[in-house]
DNA sequence: ATATTGCATACCTAATTAGTATGTTATCAG
DNA sequence: CTGATAACATACTAATTAGGTATGCAATAT
């Protein structure tokens, strides 16, 4: 259980997307900036445009932008957009073999720890990281 | 990112060790009675012995007893005992191909993500996990 | 002594991760 | 209206991880 480069590469480009402030910014500007691999960006873009955490405008200007203030946009949403299943804790719904189908008794538990752990990434909105980030360069 | 069959089935074999309240049970009987398969839970528990989560006695009348109080055992110390790596958000650490280390400026942040995380874990003890179980079964 | 247990090692298959490649479609600048 | 520049869609692939299984050895109680 780790977080992957997914979302870890997502987190970078919406910041990059965000310094930006309202102006559309290419892929592969972004992955200039940010040394990042520009196919896999834009195919993590894509899954962010589905969730309406960015908008894109295609053509020679266009670019990315963020869809909504970045104070309305966390770091759930952006897990949930790029990975498969975001921290889907509960064995009955990942169907494994040997689970018990909520015999186990453990289902409300799950629940709960799931409910509490996406708390803790609703928490961090992308200004809340931006700020981070700036904290740390200030140093 | 998600928990995996390692941590679930664990925590089952775990509880049914703690019912029986200190009397040593053997991974057979434990697998009969939560439906988990023998070699997979055994392979588990040997990464829980290494932890000290629980103790062992080989033998005819052996098995496994909690190694301390159920209110000093885990979900984080669980996890880290029987996932290779426990919930390390750290690019760095994880050594991605485009991690910039450090220069992305998020290692603080990570770090903050990660010890909240923990934190929840860390929360919750086995005997508090027990007593969700049983609420739920009085149910 | 022997049955019963844990323990160590190695192995295997399927799924997931982390990308890459190729080609198509929409927009703007000239 | 044409060419460049972008996004977008689909498919593929290599490497790693997950989820087990198999075999055999070591320790203990009866």
């Amino acid at each position: 259980m780790a977080v992957n480069t997914r979302t870890e590469y997502t987190l970078r480009a919406l910041l990059t997307i965000m310094e930006k402030a309202g102006d559309p910014i290419s892929a592969a500007e972004i992955c200039k900036i940010e040394s990042l691999p520009k196919k896999y960006i834009e195919h993590l873009l894509a899954g962010l445009k589905n969730a309406e955490v960015v908008h894109s405008l295609p053509g020679s200007k266009g670019g990315y932008i963020l869809a909504k203030e970045a104070s309305r946009i966390n770091l759930f949403d952006i897990m949930k957009a790029v990975e498969d299943v975001a921290w889907e804790l509960s064995c009955t719904q990942r169907g494994d073999k040997y689970c018990r189908k909520g015999e186990c008794g453990l289902d409300i538990f799950w629940n709960d720890l799931t409910g509490e752990l996406h708390q803790v990434l609703k928490h961090y909105t992308l200004d809340k990281i931006y700020a981070i980030r700036q904290k740390r360069s200030a140093q």
